[in-house]
DNA sequence: AACAGGAAAGTCAAAAAAAGTCAAAGACAA
DNA sequence: TTGTCTTTGACTTTTTTTGACTTTCCTGTT
């Protein structure tokens, strides 16, 4: 039983793919169209399309106002990982590093079942700790793990 | 002597044969169904549906939430790291981690990069809690990791 | 150019919808 | 009676949905 902001997400997803990578929208029109409040809009391109997976959204107020949605493909290289991982300062939340994964997964970076163990790995039903402390650990364990798939010659399996 | 619960676990076992071995419920509805408290559904499955036997159990909370049951295809080389699972209880010590990661590398369970993964993951260094309680996370996080393991077509990649 | 009005989109927090936890109470067999 | 398994319910945590209020931008009028 998806929840509604999983259709919208999914809507919004075959429209990028449609449109190679970017699309435009009307957050009140797409909100009517979904019989839902325009700021639940919002809560999807938050939770849904976070820069951390790859998607840029740029929008405009007022009269002819939109929301554009990009899906930035990054290249298949070492300094992106690098990048990401000096980008990742101590904290993480659980949603960033799920970001984060299947960013690479997305890029071929690590395949399935790497995803699914790193995921796991990161999970707060795993990480069984009070939550300040909690982010800490996970962006420990994010950055240890990103630091083998760099060690590793990638494509190896 | 079939239990409250006996029965809500008949019930499952066979929308889950009838679902080729997935099935999604909602807890309150199910709940509600066999007129119990939700809570009981959580029985349940701790009891009927552990990994030892084969079953991965997901879910969401939030609206649209939901639970998830899988129960996994077995083979031998899943019966192994089933038992090694079961046999695994609360904390886990670095060294002894370790040697459950290098016997799964061993009989070609994981590749090395896998095992390299999950050896940072559970790496003290990694795991910055003091010392009673590090001992837990990384049991949670080798057995979450175990699950995946168990879960996932092996060889695949 | 300055301004007013309306048309968007943004923010934020409260309410609602689920599922999870935990411990107490009950049932029942040994 | 004692120990184990089941049932129940109060409380917690997470995720989604809603709505009131704010900000920004465009357009037409003075």
């Amino acid at each position: 039983m998806a929840s509604l902001s999983d259709q919208i997400e999914k809507y919004l997803i075959r429209l990028i793919k449609q449109y190679q990578g970017e699309v435009e929208i009307k957050r009140n029109q797409l909100a009517n169209d979904f019989n839902c409040a325009p700021s639940q809009i919002n809560y999807v391109l938050e939770t849904r399309f976070p820069v951390e997976k790859g998607y840029v959204v740029e929008s405009q107020r007022g009269g002819g106002g939109y929301i554009r949605i990009f899906k930035v493909k990054m290249d298949a290289s070492k300094e992106n990982i690098q990048k990401i991982i000096s980008r990742l300062s101590g904290q993480i939340s659980q949603r960033d590093a799920a970001a984060v994964i299947t960013r690479l997964f997305e890029n071929d970076y690590i395949n399935q079942r790497e995803k699914a163990l790193m995921d796991r790995a990161v999970d707060r039903r795993v990480i069984r700790v009070n939550l300040p402390h909690r982010d800490f650990i996970r962006g420990n364990i994010l950055r240890g793990m990103l630091e083998i798939i760099m060690k590793f010659e990638d494509g190896e399996e």
